[in-house]
RNA sequence: GGGCGGGUAGCUCAGCGGUAGAGCAUCGCCCUUACAAGGCGAGGGUCACAGGUUCGACCCCUGUUCCGCCCA
């Protein structure tokens, strides 16, 4: 096979595997099968929608989700669809009408518009499918669906037909909703609510036959026109006299009661007597009912007034405000303005406010259906997640309002329900599942249709079963019934997760999912919503595809310029994983984005260097034998089994993040940074079979870690996959096994083993990188150690230290004097010492330990104090007082050895009576003596102030240090003060907390906690290696 | 008005009674034949604020404050 480019271009690779998985059929779920079902229904996109971000999300999740299971030997359906829309499409398609042909749907009539719907959809409805793929989506297209198929639409009529049956589906004159842009009723979800500055205004009513008076406060004066009561509080004293009595309604002249009303009135708010027009607003409408006032509608379906408003007819509602305030005012009944914030609902769709109106609709009893759903997820038949959203779905379920399902539209499933011209317009209406040919009541065949449509999610609500073939009772059903996660964001959870589980427990006597896991909200990396107006939307698709600067918006043209590049879908997949923690917003930074890019191209080259060096490599020809394989050998494969076990738990806990961060750990830290590393001094090596068994362990793990990442980096990974030897041309890693973590490689010796080799290589790492040594210069190092089993270890593991610490040589010696001017690091059971001799300054070494005995000398300090306490002796757990009694008896060894090597390396007679500390400040600062905007700086910072106990903290160091730091140490020193307790430990003490950790969580109980246990456990075993280098376990 | 979530390193976030962690960004040295989309090393934290509980609090409790979101 050709050899690899240098870099990973996305682009080819994504658009080649995208095709061949389609086109091989990988995705495909069997209707029935021995294998465990394993099913996920994706809430159906808008047909008219692009993705967005918060597709790109949920997409990922449910892809990574099911790639794993499929992987895993599941039959796995995720089943593809999209909504038909039912506003959105059709203002779509009128405003295309409007603009390409200056016509409206009325023109064309209902067929001929719906005819132009379906052939929009059939044009355009396919590329939010495309755009899925591109993400790498694995969906069966096979089984794709539209809410408007025969199938999903005899499911509706099915359904209406048994609710209305039933008793729960009933068509009352009621005040709902109503969009006088849309036309439409919408249902109180569809409304959103937003405070707006208003006023307040108050408006005196005369009572009749008296000379008394009684002002009114309202947000809107213009509905006066259709009030019929006004209603005080009953204990109010104020008014209690006038209940009962008339006013005139100003401006129209009827006689109207005042009413007494407790639940409408607050006797604090304005002046304590409100109008009451009960048929525009949905208190006054209440009250109306409980009062038997009269219901007077003002408005027509565009908001407009009507002839009920006498001389105001034909007004837009702001419009008519305007005119009846103006002659309010000059009839002198308009009493004051107050400005006032108030509430007012909005079209979700369209922004309009909402205007509440009277009119017939069909509605959902609620309320029955609710129940068995509460009780679904009460006896964890069905579980929320994260949790916290179950409290929020409780208490929506147990408020439930019955559902406004008909809509005034054209586009959707038209209601089943059919009126008989003969019996007149009050007759109830047939609900039949076809249409009826003669009127059941005086058997005419004059019957018409109901003209409206089902709300789009009422056939969503049906979905989990509807796309299974139901009401038929087909193998799918039964096999993917329930299905096993539903995905969706939070968002979502009453539109329709909550409706779904009504449907799904009626319908089909079984919850529609098991799990509803509830992802959060992408944002912009500032943490606000994306939005057009701001123009700081990100569109996946740019992300994946990159994008040049003019087709950007605004907010991402300023920062890629010269357009943004392409980040693949990979790393776009691998960054919304990765930011997926329970319960959080993302806010989602392209700067992420590109760390995962470089995540890509170092697999891309990882494999790369793998493919390099195979030479005469046969897959099957060295299986791997535990006795030939070497420490590094033994050693990554342990470290591949914890991350197998990791990326296990953490899936089945819809933990992403955290299997993500694991990978990466593993994929980045451990394999590239160390194995390979280590593995190139044997395949460059002299001996075959080393050669040959570092070559099979790198395939090994090179192709396990492929798999485990292929949920996640299904482009990338699939095509790597294939470079590797013995891979069938014809095989697919997305149907290949996912590797099961069975305890075979585990191998606590190898890491304990290793442990030294990495403590030594980092030592002279360090050393080199602080004492400004060329990475280039060849040394010799000395190690000592009292431990013959570390000695041994060493030695045979010289063949590693040597290229990876950049030695000429290594000596491991027992304790013994140690080797003069030399460089030290005091570790764990071992001391590394670099003779220093010609090759560098001392006074740099000599800051170096200064530093770190005053690090060791800190954190002894505080341990001593605590265990000088008392109180903490006679109450701390047992195994705490000796964990840190171990480890003041080990700083304290540091200690002593840190400060022989110290006064080792001092200039003959020079400094002899001082301490580390002095000497530390004693150094002369070097840098300018100016600031960094060239202001003279500010004298040199006080000594620290002394602490009881405590050395002065490290940062009084070294002259090089930036000005900054320098005043850091005043301040460290304040707070140590105020607190009249040591700073707190910090240096040095990391890897002792790393290794503590594990030890401490294992006390907890629960799977999500062991899990953690276990990642963070491994995760760290590099981490910790390249974060207390650099914090002196010296 | 009611409810939920959050304020931890410059940024984005883990951790949630026993010594503060990651990624990115920053600084220094390196074009070392897998990778400069890289390697090695280093620096960086009053864990929002104030009380309390505890031998011990980022973690538990109370209050304050700021920021989101949902519902009315």
């Amino acid at each position: 096979m050709e050899e690899l480019p240098k870099a990973y271009d996305p682009t080819e690779v994504e658009r080649r595997w995208s095709d061949a998985w389609k086109e091989a059929g990988c995705f495909r779920a069997e209707a029935s099968s021995e294998k465990p079902p394993y099913c996920i229904i994706l809430p159906p996109p808008n047909v008219t929608g692009a993705l967005h971000i918060g597709h790109a999300l949920g997409n990922t999740l449910q892809d990574v989700l099911v790639r794993w299971r499929r992987m895993r030997g599941d039959n796995v359906l995720w089943q593809p669809g999209t909504d038909h829309a039912g506003i959105a499409t059709q203002l779509v398609v009128e405003r295309g009408l409007q603009h390409t042909e200056g016509t409206s749907r009325q023109q064309l009539g209902r067929a001929a518009f719906i005819a132009r719907v379906w052939d929009w959809k059939e044009t355009y409805g396919h590329r939010i499918n495309e755009q899925q793929s591109d993400l790498g989506s694995s969906l069966d297209w096979s089984r794709e669906r539209f809410t408007l198929d025969p199938g999903a639409s005899r499911a509706v009529v099915e359904v209406f037909v048994r609710l209305h049956e039933e008793g729960l589906l009933y068509r009352a004159q009621r005040l709902i909703n109503w969009c006088p842009d849309c036309k439409t009723a919408i249902s109180d979800l569809e409304v959103e609510h937003e405070e707006t500055k208003g006023s307040l205004w108050e408006i005196r009513y005369p009572v009749k036959g008296s000379e008394q008076s009684l002002v009114v406060a309202t947000t809107r004066p213009e509905t006066m026109l259709g009030d019929t009561a006004v209603a005080v509080h009953p204990d109010d004293p104020r008014y209690r006299d006038l209940v009962g009595k008339q006013v005139v309604l100003p401006l129209v002249g009827r006689e109207i009661p005042i009413i007494a009303d407790a639940a409408l009135v607050s006797m604090e708010f304005g002046t304590g007597a409100v109008k009451v027009t009960p048929a525009h607003d949905f208190n006054d409408y209440e009250t109306g009912l409980r009062h038997h006032l009269p219901m007077v509608n003002i408005f027509d379906e565009s908001a407009r007034t009507n002839s009920e408003a006498g001389r105001y007819a034909g007004l837009d509602r702001f419009e008519a405000r305007k005119r009846v305030l103006a002659d309010l005012a000059e009839q002198g009944l308009l009493v004051g303005e107050k400005p006032h914030v108030l509430s007012v609902g909005t079209c979700q769709r369209s922004g309009t406010i909402v205007e509440p109106r009277l009119s017939p609709q069909w509605f959902v009893r609620t309320k029955p259906l609710a129940e068995p759903a509460i009780a679904a997820v009460e006896q964890g038949r069905v579980k929320i997640l994260p949790e916290s959203w179950t409290a929020t779905y409780f208490h929506w379920m147990n408020n439930i309002h019955d559902w406004c399902v008909s809509r005034q539209l054209w586009w959707g499933h038209q209601i089943p329900a059919y009126f008989c011209q003969d019996c007149g317009p009050d007759a109830p209406p047939l609900v039949a599942r076809s249409a009826p040919e003669r009127c059941a009541q005086c058997g005419g065949s004059r019957l018409v249709q109901d003209q409206d449509v089902l709300d789009t999610w009422f056939s969503s609500a049906l979905w989990p079963f509807s796309t299974l073939g139901w009401p038929a009772q087909t193998a799918e059903l039964a096999t993917f019934y329930p299905t096993s996660v539903l995905e969706t964001g939070h968002d979502i959870l009453f539109f329709w997760v909550a409706r779904m589980m009504m449907m799904g427990l009626h319908f089909m006597k079984d919850v529609p999912f098991r799990t509803v896991f509830l992802h959060a909200m992408v944002r912009d990396e500032k943490g606000e919503k994306m939005s057009k107006v701001k123009g700081n939307v990100i569109d996946p698709l740019d992300v994946i595809h990159g994008a040049k600067a003019d087709a950007l918006p605004p907010a991402l043209r300023n920062k890629f310029p010269d357009g943004m590049p392409a980040f693949g879908a990979d790393a776009l997949r691998y960054t919304l994983a990765s930011l997926t923690q329970q319960g959080r917003d993302i806010k989602l930074s392209l700067e992420r984005v590109n760390g995962y890019r470089a995540f890509a191209n170092k697999l891309w080259n990882a494999t790369r260097f793998v493919l390099l060096n195979l030479g005469d490599f046969q897959p099957d020809a060295a299986p791997l034998q535990r006795g030939r394989l070497t420490l590094a050998d033994r050693w990554i494969l342990a470290r591949l089994e914890r991350v197998t076990e990791e990326v296990e738990t953490a899936l089945s806990t819809f933990q992403f993040a955290d299997a993500a961060s694991a990978l990466y750990q593993f994929a980045w830290r451990a394999f590239c940074d160390w194995y390979i590393e280590l593995a190139k001094a044997p395949l460059q090596g002299e001996d075959p079979h080393a050669r040959a068994t570092t070559r099979a362990v790198l395939v090994r793990v090179l192709d396990q870690l492929l798999r485990l990442l292929h949920p996640f980096m299904p482009f990338l990974t699939e095509e790597l996959w294939h470079r590797l030897p013995g891979v069938a041309p014809d095989a697919f890693l997305a149907r290949a096994d996912f590797p099961e973590a069975t305890g075979e490689w585990r191998d606590a010796a190898a890491e304990q083993e290793m442990a030294p080799v990495v403590a030594v290589i980092e030592a002279v790492r360090t050393i080199r990188g602080e004492s400004n040594l060329s990475p280039a210069a060849r040394f010799r190092a000395v190690v000592q150690s009292e431990r013959p089993g570390l000695r041994e270890a060493l030695q045979r593991a010289s063949g590693y230290v040597l290229p990876l610490a950049g030695l000429a040589s290594l000596d491991v010696q027992r304790p013994g004097p140690q080797p003069p001017q030399s460089a030290s690091w005091v570790g764990e059971g071992l001391q590394v010492f670099v003779p220093l001799a010609g090759l560098l300054d001392l006074a740099e070494e000599r800051a170096r330990l200064g530093k770190e005995l005053v690090r060791v000398e800190t954190d002894l300090a505080g341990l001593r104090r605590k265990l000088d306490n008392p109180s903490f002796v006679a109450r701390a757990p047992a195994e705490v007082i000796e964990k840190d009694r171990a480890r003041v008896a080990e700083l304290e060894q540091r200690r002593v050895k840190v400060q022989e090597n110290l006064t080792r390396i001092k200039p003959e007679g020079t400094m002899s009576e001082k301490t580390p500390e002095e000497m530390f400040q004693s150094t002369p600062p070097t840098t300018p003596s100016s600031g960094m905007f060239g202001i003279p700086s500010e004298p040199a910072p006080a000594p620290p102030a002394p602490m009881a106990a405590a050395p002065t903290p490290r940062k009084a160091a070294p002259a090089k240090k930036k000005a900054a730091a320098k005043r850091k140490p005043a301040r460290k020193a304040k707070r140590a003060k105020k607190k009249a307790a040591p700073r707190k430990a910090k240096r040095g003490a990391k890897r002792k907390a790393a290794k503590k950790k594990p030890a401490r969580k294992a006390k907890r109980s629960g799977r999500r906690k062991v899990m953690r246990r276990t990642t963070k456990r491994s995760g760290r075993r590099t981490v910790m290696r390249r974060t207390t280098k650099r914090r002196g376990r010296r």
